[in-house]
DNA sequence: TTGTATGCGTTATCAT
DNA sequence: ATGATAACGCATACAA
């Protein structure tokens, strides 16, 4: 069992005070060349590693980003693969940056007082920063978080505090941009299948279906419009009722990647074929989304950018920067492949 | 700015000494009941969180489980889906017991002294256990942790340690089911597309593939063994290349699902249908598998379940339980359904 | 340029 | 049952 080597240990075998030891190892100027060389070469033979939690009990700062990520109901943790590339994105850009990432877990901070609270948790681990990930905006322990003092990103949520900012992708440019790209097509006949309609990217893309559908002139249709939750179950059934309208749409914008891939399934149960018979637009671009068949038309966001983003407003607002814009909108952009066609 | 509520702070309101507070707030017998209640009132009152770094300053435990995580070369971070499903259910175990997850993402622990090393960031955070998801069994520095104190536990690799284990699905059984499954729908004409053979699941499901083979008295060939990296681009490619042999094989076995859906579409590139004209089965049922079109059989891997093993053993070894079976596998299920039919 | 001393927030070991 | 006091490993203000 080797014993863990402290700065203490080095102190003694170099000879100097741990003082000088500290200051050599974090590259203070003012210690004599000599000294420091030996002191590294030492700290690189005995492979010293600073003990992270005394160093941010005296810098109170732990280099570590709390990250909270949930998905929707009945959805165990962590499904949705929006949300792991999105983590992938933030977990580059604030390892550069010298931070890690703690993914709260236990519901018991620090051996159980008191009740389940984020904000706990990350004070609790004395986080630098939290992102907030697929949680629910109008949790009234979320509020607290965001109104506390530690600096927080939400993605893709709407949420407000004197200390974070939001970043999400222009949902409802996009839907609107999906609903054009069937109408270039020539559909006129076009139905959409929501998000959950509770969450913000829900309610965006499905008011860009809307401006859309408005601003071509098309007829506005309640019965065209359908509820899902962002998985492909959901956009099954909701597809065998579209298509068992009297009059069925000729194409479907649905708001999620998976869901497009739930509407393709139930086209294929119906024995319609895609795009010959119904086209459908996703959003999203999942990884997978030019790999299934047919390759799917669709949104993308730019989701290693949205993890990028959260991990800059991170760092920004940790390193002080005071003046920073409350949200922050990336792009959308269409690609298209073969899930749609002129009808 | 609201000052941290500490452990003196609290002392000092209720009249008492830090040494009351501590042993009032960990549940020591010895504090009188109202003491302790007085206590644990203005605790929860000035919403009191202990400070865990001090607490694992001293108590030399931090409650953390460190993860490596990485995805195979070209695939930046975090990419595929199995590795998050994975993670989902190390998270949700380990939860339960209290832990959280770091996630490292810094390769410059400590501020930059000292090369890369996975040993060096563990220490650095002293997590008390450590699970590997996808690194590089050889990579040396791997090795080196695992030589360590810090318990480990991988998952899909082949690793040896005083204090690691291994969890993995039975690859080989898997392979060798799928291909009975293929001939006894009547298949002869099996071809494979496998995994990073440089993978323990790699050259496992590779190995099932040809006991089975052998086992059911069909002829090897070299031909029909195509060697992929788990994502279905790679699979695409070598579909093209099994259909256009003199002798096409009338099956595919992928060895990742992803891989399957990259078959799939190769195999319609070339005006052929699944299963009507070529049967696939894949491997893992990720969680698009049954709604893809064709929905996939597939050989479905426990995710959630090796994730939570991955947790029990982490979880048993840190609680200092000493003997423990140093490898784990758990069955995978066939799972049949639109993918495959008789040739 | 270097050493000393103090404190970060806890837990733990003594006394009392 | 409670209070001092000493660690834990490190950074830093101040002395020297």
């Amino acid at each position: 069992m080797e014993e863990r080597v402290t700065i203490r240990e080095l102190a003694r075998r170099s000879g100097v005070s741990v003082g000088t030891v500290s200051r050599a190892l974090n590259g203070y100027a003012d210690v004599r060349p000599e000294t420091r060389e030996r002191i590294m070469r030492l700290a690189s033979e005995l492979d010293y590693t600073p003990a992270a939690a005394a160093r941010s009990l005296v810098t109170q700062r732990s280099h570590v980003i709390g990250v909270f990520m949930e998905t929707g109901e009945g959805h165990p943790d962590l499904q949705h693969p929006f949300f792991h590339e999105v983590l992938g994105g933030l977990k580059q850009r604030v390892g550069r940056e010298g931070f890690d990432l703690l993914l709260f877990a236990s519901e018991r901070p620090g051996g159980g007082y008191g009740p389940h609270s984020y904000l706990k948790r990350a004070r609790h681990h004395s986080v630098d920063g939290c992102a907030l990930i697929g949680l629910d905006p109008d949790d009234s322990e979320v509020r607290r978080l965001v109104r506390g003092e530690i600096p927080c990103v939400a993605i893709d949520m709407q949420l407000e505090g004197p200390n974070t900012e939001v970043v999400m992708s222009d949902n409802e440019a996009g839907a609107a941009e999906a609903v054009r790209h069937l109408h270039g097509l020539g559909h006129r006949r076009i139905a959409t299948i929501t998000g959950m309609i509770d969450s913000r990217p829900g309610v965006d893309r499905l008011r860009g279906y809307r401006n859309a559908i408005q601003e071509l002139g098309l007829a506005y249709r309640d019965e065209y419009v359908r509820y899902g939750d962002f998985y492909a179950e959901s956009a099954r059934e909701a597809t065998e009722k579209l298509l068992a309208l009297p009059e069925p749409p000729t194409a479907i914008f649905a708001a999620a990647d998976l869901m497009a891939i739930g509407a393709v399934r139930a086209a294929a149960e119906a024995g319609l074929s895609v795009p010959a018979d119904l086209s459908v637009v996703g959003f999203d671009d999942i990884q997978l989304a030019p790999h299934v068949n047919p390759p799917l038309t669709t949104l993308r966001q730019d989701k290693l950018g949205l993890g990028a983003a959260a991990g800059d407003a991170l760092v920004a607002r940790i390193a002080g920067d005071p003046e920073r814009p409350q949200l922050r909108t990336l792009p959308v952009e269409l690609v298209v492949r073969g899930s749609t066609a002129a009808p």
